[in-house]
DNA sequence: TTTACACTACTACCTGAGTAGTATTACCGT
DNA sequence: ACGGTAATACTACTCAGGTAGTAGTGTAAA
């Protein structure tokens, strides 16, 4: 348990961590307020979530006045590499230019973000 | 159940789809075989597996001589770039540029690898 | 013809995520 | 002192994926 599975959160978990992320220390209450504005969740449902993440790792809370401040105890930058580095493996055998190719081709993608990718790779080209 | 929900695959099914990419059409045991030289999986499970697929209608089979034999309905590319779009989405609110920025970061990523990115998106460049 | 084999069908179970109701508890206002 | 309120704790259930044993059945070999 020390080490918490980083590679695979599911929708709810992974929102409620970018809340998480976002604010550094949260009640339930926060937490949930702040998903209630896409979807409709019972604040239980939140609570419960909470308290498996916590079992898993993901999350630690400290009590404060009655109430639990919950904290992420996994970095997002961790999670967003581990996470898109074992889709990419088990979706195009490690291969990221086969993932972008395939996002080229169907996603939208702006002039904007098209630069910032070429910059990108020109700075990691720099690197070799 | 006329469209499949594609964009979530466990880790077995993609296994599955893989298989089946490749040969186009093939019995329980060619599958089975297939996926035993990486792990190892009884027969009956790739078979359930099938039926379950079969019935989510990721696949579909006709009977050849007391045997089955399965054919992907969903095509690789359809799978790979709604299930790319769907990750992206949940993980990094549909930025691209997001998604390689962590993983040149973190993941290791050869010359050839950077070469084919550029190419890639100076082509989709060219199309704006 | 009987048996063995190769298949599919059925059933069952585990796990993790998601979802939420109900129970309990502590505090605060009156 | 008491009741309402706001939290957490506990329990329970659904669903999908994964895993596999056992039962049934038809074909081919002995």
């Amino acid at each position: 348990m020390a080490v918490p599975r980083i590679n695979r959160l599911g929708d709810l978990q992974l929102k409620i961590m970018k809340v998480l992320w976002d604010s550094s220390e949260a009640t339930v209450a926060e937490v949930h307020e702040n998903l209630s504005v896409e979807a409709d969740f019972a604040y239980t449902t939140i609570a419960t979530m909470l308290r498996k993440m916590e079992a898993r790792g993901l999350v630690k809370h400290r009590a404060e006045e009655r109430k639990f401040l919950y904290r992420a105890k996994v970095k997002a930058d961790d999670v967003k590499s581990k996470m898109s580095t074992h889709f990419v493996e088990r979706m195009f055998e490690g291969s990221l230019a086969d993932m972008v190719s395939h996002l080229l081709t169907t996603h939208e993608v702006s002039r904007e973000e098209l630069d910032r990718l070429s910059q990108l790779i020109a700075e990691r080209k720099k690197k070799l």
